[in-house]
RNA sequence: GCGGAAUUGGUGAAGUGGUUAACACGCCGGAUUGUGGCUCCGGUAUGCGUGGGUUCGACCCCCACAUUUCGCC
């Protein structure tokens, strides 16, 4: 089946909205935030400690599986659930965003994208029907259009032509869609202008999608208003009964402040990324776990997060694993952060019931900025 | 005991008679937003074994001493 939202109550104040999701693998609450699995595994953890982190849906990669082990590998392996042994809901990314990552300016046409494989250089093409070909064999529960991610620095002219083609390019990919379980969610892009967040977001809403994405947000070192003002000029021209989904992000503030703005799903790498790199996400900011003050440090983390790893290790001895380059160290740190960001969606999905998101945003940022901790 | 060689930061080490002593690792910080995991960016020797000397100037030349190391007895 397709996913079905069930929107629930919204906040007297601001666009913020609690929700329900459901999905082929059961019901989850919004605002939700989905953890990164580009390559069919969350780096470093099982499917069961993903799970006890409480995250629902998962990412994975339609660009990344397409090269190894390919999309019929997969299928034969009876679909990605199967393959990778996750019976939760996931989402597969279209590879629109490796246009940004990997392809230049020039690679792009009206047909597809060329990429140069990031593996061993093979010159490869790819397009909306490819893209959601790809996606309807990897049998994920809920597929991306294929779309344009442009840069940041990207100007007007060029995003105004970027734009029309992806909306071009949703239909294409909707036209070829054919798995009856798999949902397709549409992509608004626009940069930071109003006019074609305006614009990219009517077209794609008339194609009818299970859902709307807000995309080229985040990228490079794009300052947080265009982001929010991004939102902002896309959210009033998506329908209210369909999930709203903004890729990318993101850091803790970034998604409080999407939420405000009427966001439902969020995935990032940032969790797991700055794991891998010894850093950890508390209450009071970021915490580089390498710092030489935390060597003789035997408590957790944070005392009253219940993740696995606040449970049972000090930062004393994750420290340690960083130090030495050990996986246990990223695995705990990333299951950690992961659960940060999920108890973060919990806390707003309350505030949200209560009406009281704005307070809680202030509460945060105290907390979350103050100088001394 | 005699002869040779060596002695540069936490480590391995480069270096030239002339402003701020290379590089690597380590260490100390920082970054990281639809993932090209194990990356990137900073900082880190007021000093070149010790003491003298030569020189306008010495880590670099000379002498003595100390330590290490190799060979011989």
């Amino acid at each position: 089946m397709k996913i079905k939202y069930n929107l629930i109550h919204e906040d007297k104040k601001t666009q913020a909205r609690y929700g329900t999701l459901k999905t082929n693998y059961g019901e989850y609450e919004t605002p939700m935030f989905m953890p990164v699995g580009t390559q069919a595994t969350v780096k470093t953890l099982s499917p069961e400690e993903v799970k006890a982190t409480g995250a629902g849906v998962i990412l994975a990669n339609t660009y990344h599986l397409w090269l190894r082990p390919g999309e019929d590998i997969v299928a034969k392996a009876g679909g990605l659930h199967k393959f990778m042994n996750y019976d939760g809901p996931i989402l597969t990314d279209s590879g629109g965003f490796q246009v940004f990552s990997l392809a230049k300016p020039k690679d792009i046409s009206e047909e597809g994208v060329m990429f140069k494989s990031h593996i061993d250089g093979t010159k490869l093409m790819l397009t909306p029907e490819k893209s959601i070909a790809i996606q309807n064999k990897l049998d994920s529960d809920i597929a991306m259009s294929f779309d344009e991610c442009p840069p940041a620095s990207a100007s007007h002219e060029y995003l105004k032509n970027s734009v029309e083609r992806t909306v071009r390019w949703a239909k294409r990919g909707l036209d070829v869609h054919q798995n009856p379980k798999q949902s397709l969610f549409g992509i608004v892009q626009g940069g930071p202008y109003a006019d074609l967040r305006k614009y990219s977001a009517i077209e794609t809403v008339k194609l009818d999608f299970d859902g709307y994405s807000i995309g080229g947000v985040a990228n490079d070192d794009e300052a947080k208003e265009d982001m929010y003002n991004a939102i902002e000029y896309s959210i009033p021209y998506l329908p209210k009964d369909k999930p709203r989904y903004l890729m990318g992000v993101g850091e803790p503030i970034d998604i409080i402040e999407g939420v405000i703005r009427g966001i439902d799903m969020f995935d990032c790498v940032i969790p797991t990324r700055i794991a891998r790199h010894g850093n950890a996400f508390t209450r009071h900011g970021r915490m580089n776990i390498k710092n030489a003050k935390y060597k003789e440090d035997f408590t957790p983390i944070e005392e009253d997060c219940d993740c696995y790893a606040c449970k049972h290790y000090t930062k004393a001895y994750i420290r340690h694993l960083i130090n030495v380059d050990e996986t246990f160290g990223a695995r705990l740190l990333s299951i950690h952060n992961i659960r940060f960001l999920i108890r973060l969606t919990e806390q707003l999905r309350i505030a949200i019931k209560e009406d009281r998101i704005l307070e809680y945003r202030e509460e945060f940022i105290r907390s979350y900025y103050e100088k001394d901790q």
